[in-house]
DNA sequence: TTACTTAGTGTAAAAATTACACACTATATT
DNA sequence: AATATAGTGTGTAATTTTTACACTAAGTAA
């Protein structure tokens, strides 16, 4: 760490990649650029860090200001940094996620003024990324992916009661892969941290299924212990 | 990310946790501070972002200057940014981690200007460090502790050739408890990575040991699957 | 009442993990 | 030459975890 402070040409940023799901698809919020460069192209929202900000503030004020939500999960995964990487100068970003669950109850606020609009793509199909976005957008699937399989990030994704299925679609969708539902069952419900409701799902036009709840003071208990998928 | 980027006087480093070891004992590498703020504290080595550097580049090269290695296995891990982390200005840090052989065929360069001095000091009797580099460093060893399990980094603390039991020994110390030495063995040779060689340990004063050699070669056919320890 | 759709459940086989102790070998010492 | 010393190297049985797999139950809609 230098002693005198040079005072240098460079910013400092974050993006975001906010995953959401709305019972159906895993999706990423995006917004369609409405400058140069990289105009009339889809990118991730993100902006820069304030003076009095600490990381973590800024990616929590980031998101709340693109979306309207707060209290949300979300962690720092990785930051890029390739002279490059923005064609109007030495920008170094710091990339967050964060885990969304989408529609029902609250609607996401319009985003400020960054872009001609905003949108949820679903992962399965999207559009060519400005910048290193798509590089950003990898490694943060990547993460959660190794994530999911240690920590309840899971419940982020799905309202607060829900079905054991439900869950175990979150877990398909971000793993890629088919899960066995006796053995999914099994284990998840031997980590100890789903409480069981005496409430049964509604509206459905079959057998209704089980409702749970992440019980948070018994992760609290674990912690510690590894989970494991 | 802004289309007109602001000229903002915030500085960007990179803070090195070098670990190394020595056959016996992990240690860090710090440097005693010569100037203010914290003047005579020990301090992580590191040091500001080049304009024209991408993060690893210029993490390898503030490696090379504090140590004179090159071809080290470095990985960035977060990133530290409270407006009060140096009182003299607003310094986001990212940290890396590398870890060392150290003793035996190459001695270290000495360090550049930065400090009056540096050290390998062993991690259990850490003196009290200059900044937030108590909870980078923290944050450093939780980390490898959780990579050793799955990563083949354990090998980069150790020479070419080594024994299964300074292997072992590697592994007890970076997570701190003691394994059995039929199920280690069992395990790590199970995975295939490790090439038994027709050499023997030499210059010690009892039955000498078989050597080993890391294999890339099988490691990077591993690639995708996960280790586990 | 029947057809449809999803919920919810158990077991056996295979694989992985754990716990555990002694004989072997090379050297150093007398 | 004999002995002491110090670390090497090895196997098995018990337990736990993981995997593969298929049918009945419950509720809704027609």
């Amino acid at each position: 760490m230098e002693q005198i402070l040079p005072h240098l040409d460079s910013v400092f940023s974050i993006d975001c990649v906010l995953f959401g799901f709305d019972g159906k698809e895993l999706k990423i919020l995006l917004i369609e650029r409405n400058e140069e460069p990289f105009k009339d192209w889809w990118a991730l929202p993100g902006n820069i860090v304030g003076a009095d900000e600490s990381l973590d503030q800024s990616a929590s004020r980031i998101l709340y200001e693109l979306t309207g939500l707060r209290g949300i999960y979300m962690e720092q995964y990785y930051a890029f940094g390739d002279p490059n990487r923005h064609p109007q100068g030495r920008v170094i970003t710091l990339a967050y996620y964060a885990l969304i669950r989408l529609g029902g109850d609250k609607e996401l606020r319009p985003i400020s003024n960054y872009a001609k609009r905003a949108n949820w793509l679903p992962i399965t199909d999207l559009p060519k990324l400005a910048f290193d976005h798509q590089k950003i957008y990898d490694k943060g699937l990547e993460k959660i992916k190794r994530r999911i399989k240690h920590q309840p990030i899971a419940f982020e994704l799905l309202p607060e009661k829900f079905t054991l299925t439900q869950l175990q679609h979150v877990y398909e969708l971000v793993l890629g892969k088919k899960l066995d539902k006796r053995n999914f069952r099994k284990k998840i419900v031997s980590f100890g941290v789903l409480k069981e409701l005496d409430e049964k799902q509604k509206g459905v036009s079959y057998r209704a299924a089980t409702l749970y709840r992440f019980d948070k003071r018994k992760y609290a208990k674990l912690f510690g212990k590894e989970i494991s998928f």
